[in-house]
DNA sequence: AAGTTATACAACCGCAACGAC
DNA sequence: TGTCGTTGCGGTTGTATAACT
């Protein structure tokens, strides 16, 4: 048989209302995440499935982050793109407040530009970063210093680290401070995302009991879990000041997620919440291989590995 | 001020993976 | 084990806005 096509003749495209967004919100918020298919006939609205989980995954589901990259983040995304190449999805993983689709969009019109740039020899504030070494590498000496990195990382993922240092991670950062107020076109949609943040608040301090028994909403409440434990960010939008109150609200979201999550997960003891999904994902090939130790992976040494400059630029004489 | 080009980002499309049966 | 339905991911496109001439 073929495939069902996504979407029938006569769903709405485009970008979204605040109308449309609001009711999928409440959908969510009454439902969980999942399911995507019976959103649209449950609430009414002329979008496809993958037009309503793609909205809530990258622009309605709370603790995503808008705005201007900040200079770790941007460490952060070319390391990890170096390393993990296209993944958006496991890059994102870790920077729980940004979406694949943000990171890639920011990678395909900035940063790609500069390593580009960087690459054919000309200096820049990432020069350090990228390749400290400024020497122009063969393909083999990639491939070779790639293949250090990816053992690197497996042996960090062995040896794993308490999930206390995972919490850290979900800590609001100097990020947050830095926010800046959103473009105009942001701006025209703040008071319907004010909206929504509300509705948003009020789910995650009163969760769905149970979103659903699948194993895809496991995943996708697992997803929002990575993005919950930042800012609350629709509330932010508009708000470039966080500060103090949004640590409380950060505290309280991350609390009520973190219950909620604890739910999914109770019944598997190796499952904590500090697991991030797509750490797992990051080596989905290997996962079919050596799950235990892979799917454990914790962020902060690995992170802390791959910002290490002092490290990086050891590893530069590879080359 | 009007027209053109560049940039940013939201959204779409198609494929692959996964789980249920 | 194979089929089918659903979801997730990455590439790409479309559109609004900013910057420039």
């Amino acid at each position: 048989m073929g495939r069902l096509p996504c979407c029938d003749k006569g769903v709405k495209k485009g970008p979204w209302t605040p109308e449309e967004d609001i009711i999928l919100v409440s959908y969510i918020q009454e439902h969980g995440p999942g399911n995507w298919r019976a959103v649209p006939t449950n609430t009414g609205l002329s979008r496809c499935s993958k037009s309503c989980r793609l909205r809530w995954t990258n622009y309605l589901r709370p603790g995503i982050k808008r705005g201007n990259f900040t200079k770790h983040e941007e460490k952060m995304i070319i390391h990890l793109q170096a390393l993990l190449g296209n993944r958006w999805a496991a890059i994102a993983s870790y920077l729980p407040q940004r979406t694949d689709n943000d990171i890639k969009n920011y990678w395909n019109t900035y940063l790609k530009k500069r390593v580009e740039k960087l690459e054919s020899g000309s200096e820049g504030s990432l020069g350090n970063v990228y390749n400290s070494a400024s020497k122009p590498i063969t393909r083999g000496q990639w491939e070779k210093r790639l293949q250090t990195d990816i053992n690197m990382a497996k042996k960090a993922l062995t040896e794993a680290l308490s999930p206390k240092k995972m919490l850290s991670l979900h800590e609001p950062n100097d990020n947050i401070g830095s926010i800046k107020p959103t473009t105009p076109k942001s701006v025209c949609y703040a008071s319907s995302a004010d909206n929504i943040a509300r509705l948003l608040k009020g789910w995650m301090k009163n969760p769905p009991k149970k979103a659903s028994s699948k194993s895809n909403s496991i995943v996708s409440t697992q997803n929002s879990f990575n993005n919950l434990a930042g800012i609350d960010t629709a509330s932010s939008e508009g708000t470039p000041s966080v500060g103090a109150k949004g640590s409380v609200e950060f505290s309280e979201t991350f609390e009520s997620l973190f219950g909620y999550e604890s739910l999914d997960y109770s019944s598997n003891s190796e499952f904590s919440p500090s697991l991030s999904h797509e750490a797992s994902t990051l080596c989905q090939d290997e996962r079919k291989h050596d799950t235990t130790s892979i799917a454990e992976m914790p962020f902060s040494l690995l992170e802390k590995w791959l910002l290490d400059d002092t490290k990086l630029g050891a590893d530069a004489t590879l080359f």
